[in-house]
DNA sequence: CGCTAATTTGACGTGAATCAAACGGTGTGG
DNA sequence: CCACACCGTTTGATTCACGTCAAATTAGCG
């Protein structure tokens, strides 16, 4: 399907947004949309790398899967996110759908050549490399020497304000696009200390439920606190 | 003190090896070379940050430190590594030498002209923070949901690796440059934990210590599997 | 040789995993 | 329209690995 950057909700976040409009034109002459259902897969690891993707709606998570078969969320992609090998020519990790999403997807090769071309590319790139890398130790402070309570109500914390306008603000109400065991995954606990603890929290009034998939943040200053 | 790229040891692995000769020696002009004896701070989080390294020899460690109080090792920093924030004003974690190190130093004004003046420069940065960005995943994989003896024996194949001078089959002998508390703190466990383990593993025969920085690998494929 | 800090070892408690069962929505077929 | 099966979620009982607290041992260094 055509690209049409002029409506694109992400035009000016995502790496594209660092080249002149005729640039960015010329690039997306060579992309195409994508759209995908929620638990789609877009890369398995071990594929060869053959296309990169920024993602304009939705959200998209790293999955790294172990020997013995269990899964690890690696990381969540958010829109105007970049996924995809740029150097190595194979797939590292599973790259999956959470939500129904939108992607950009362009041939490795036109990234490469379009790298070349536009220094301002490889530049916004390297700016997105280096916030993955800062969300990636965010993840591994959250995830390593914290209880199961401060991991869950620092990851909803983290939700709300994804799903919020404002980035400093929490949503105070909020569907998770995470399941549980989602949630367990990318936290490093089982499906049921996710479960106790958002149990827990709703128990204490910090939090409220509508469904399993719909939160309330009523106490948002408290979970701050817990997650802390 | 000044720089001598052509006897540098990572002249063909860090950033600048994408520059010319000539190139690089123009950027080697406004560098500066700076030893660190273990236990030195390069960069203190929230200090503006004025300057970048790349790590020529020696070990460092990223760190956070909580509001609590408590340490978080976020990552290592190999020689060829680069350290530095490129994008944002401040210094986001600590960056602390764990043995005695050699950089080559260069302001952030320098870096960022370079950047703009040289394009390979750039492409090679980004390559470098895509390295991190999967050495951080591996970190987290490594570190979540896998028990003290996995880890542990985790990390001593890790730093048997990078101690060898090919990647892949780690060095048999091996003086560890983490204490017990770095090695608690890069893998979330208590320094008790971490002690309890190697003593473990020793008793079982994978490894043997000559005092407790030195240690032998005696098994290393038992080592490979209880990793896993 | 003695001091200090790092490491090791031991005893004990606790928080999250495990095992197991109940509950609740959702879609299907009767 | 209701009965039923299925999947995700919740709740409960029990276990066990790791954290905590405390003390002994060793290493490094003046």
């Amino acid at each position: 399907m055509m690209l049409d950057c002029a409506h694109c909700p992400v035009r000016d976040r995502a790496a594209c947004s660092a080249l002149e409009p005729h640039e960015r034109e010329a690039l997306a002459e060579n992309g195409r949309l994508l759209l995908m259902n929620g638990g789609q897969t877009l890369f398995r690891a071990g594929d060869d790398s053959t296309r990169c993707a920024t993602l304009i709606s939705g959200l998209l998570k790293v999955v790294s899967i172990e020997a013995d078969g269990t899964e690890h969320i690696l990381a969540l992609i958010h829109p105007a996110g970049f996924v995809g090998e740029l150097f190595t020519p194979f797939a590292e990790h599973d790259v999956v759908a959470l939500v129904p999403s939108q992607l950009c997807v362009f041939g490795r090769g036109e990234i490469t050549r379009a790298l070349h071309a536009q220094p301002r590319l490889t530049e916004a790139l390297l700016r997105r490399s280096q916030a993955d890398l800062h969300a990636s130790r965010a993840l591994l402070a959250l995830s390593v020497r914290r209880s199961a309570r401060q991991k869950v109500a620092g990851l909803l914390l983290a939700l709300a304000r994804s799903a919020s306008q404002s980035p400093c603000h929490p949503a105070p109400l909020l569907d998770l696009p995470l399941s549980r065991a989602d949630m367990a995954s990318l936290l490093g606990l089982t499906i049921e200390s996710v479960s106790r603890q958002i149990s827990a929290l709703e128990r204490d009034g910090l939090i409220r439920r509508n469904g399993p998939r719909n939160v309330e943040l009523c106490d948002s200053a408290a979970l701050e606190q817990t997650a802390a």
